[in-house]
DNA sequence: TGTTGATAGTCCGTTTTGTAACTAACAAGC
DNA sequence: GCTTGTTAGTTACAAAACGGACTATCAACA
C-alpha cells in the first residue's frame, strides 16, 4: 500500500478508538451527570456491587487495573458515602470494602440504565451484529 | 437483565475500550518509541503528510480534534523539526504548515508500520472478519 | 475610519493519569 | 526474635488532557 492510498478512516485503531470513544461518552454521560463518578470510580462500584465484599487487591486483579486508580476511585466512592472500609482481621494491611445503601442504590441503577443502553444498540444495529461485534472484540483481547 | 446476569465484560463500551486500548498500545509503540510522538501529533503528521501543506484549522476540522490539541502537537512537532509554519500571507492569522524532510520520513516510516500492522491483523483476524469489524465500527460512528 | 462580530491560534488553570517511592504489615528461615 | 523478601495500599510528583479565556487579525458596514 502505497501512502497516498492509506488512509486514516481505515485504520483499525483509529477506528477502534473513534468506535470507543463515541460509545463510552453515552454511558459516561449517565454517571457522570448523575452521580459525578469517574470511569474508574464505575469500575469499582460495578464490581462491588456484583461481587459483593472485595479488596482493592481484588478488584484490581479482577478488573485489570492498576492499583493506585483502585485507591483513588476507593477514595471518592468513600467519599460519596457509597463504600465503607474496614480492616481485615486476618491481614491488617488489606481493608474489605462494602457498598453502603447509596452506593448499591446507584450500581442498581447503572445495571439498569447499562442494559437499556445494549437494548438501544441492538435496536440499532441488530441482535447478531451485536453479537459479532463483540466476538470480534474478544478475539482482539 | 437482572443485575447478577450483568457482566462488566460483556459490556459494549466496555469491550470496545479494552479493545481500542489494547490495539492503540500496539501501534503507539511505534511513533512513541521511535520518535517520541504522542497520539495527536502522529495526527497531525499524518495529515500533513497525506494532504499537504494545510493550516491548525484545516487539520482541526479534517481530523475532528479540538484546536487546543493541534496547537500542542504543532509546538511539539515544530520542535522535533518535522514540519515548518510560516505566516499565511492572505491571512496573518493563519500560519501555512508543511512537513520538512526527517517529518516526511517519519510520515513514510509510520505509514508503511501502520500498513503492516493492518498486515498482522487480517493474518490473525482473517480478511473477511476484519472487513466485517471495520463495517460494524463504522456503524456505530 | 471606527465599530462590531467572527476567526486562527495560544495560554493558563484545573483535572486526570502514570509511576516510582514509601509505609505498614506479613511470612519464612534462621 | 531478627533478618530478608514480599505484599496491600497510599503518597508525591511528573506527564498529559481539557477547555475556557485571551490576543491578534480579519471582514463587513455604517
Amino acid at each position: 500500500m502505497h501512502h497516498d492510498d492509506f488512509q486514516l478512516a481505515g485504520f483499525t485503531p483509529y477506528l477502534l478508538n473513534q468506535a470507543a470513544e463515541a460509545q463510552s461518552l453515552i454511558f459516561s454521560a449517565i454517571y457522570k451527570d448523575r452521580y459525578g463518578m469517574l470511569r474508574n470510580e464505575w469500575r469499582v462500584l460495578f464490581h462491588l456491587g456484583r461481587y459483593g465484599e472485595m479488596t482493592a487487591k481484588d478488584i484490581s486483579e479482577k478488573a485489570m487495573i492498576h492499583k493506585t486508580k483502585i485507591s483513588r476511585a476507593v477514595r471518592a466512592l468513600e467519599e460519596k458515602r457509597f463504600l465503607a472500609r474496614e480492616v481485615s482481621e486476618e491481614d491488617r494491611r488489606a481493608e474489605r470494602l462494602t457498598l453502603r445503601a447509596p452506593g448499591r442504590e446507584a450500581f442498581e441503577y447503572l445495571v439498569k440504565a447499562a442494559g437499556e443502553y445494549e437494548d438501544r444498540l441492538a435496536g440499532k444495529l441488530g441482535q447478531d451484529e451485536v453479537q459479532m461485534l463483540k466476538a470480534l472484540l474478544n478475539k482482539l483481547l
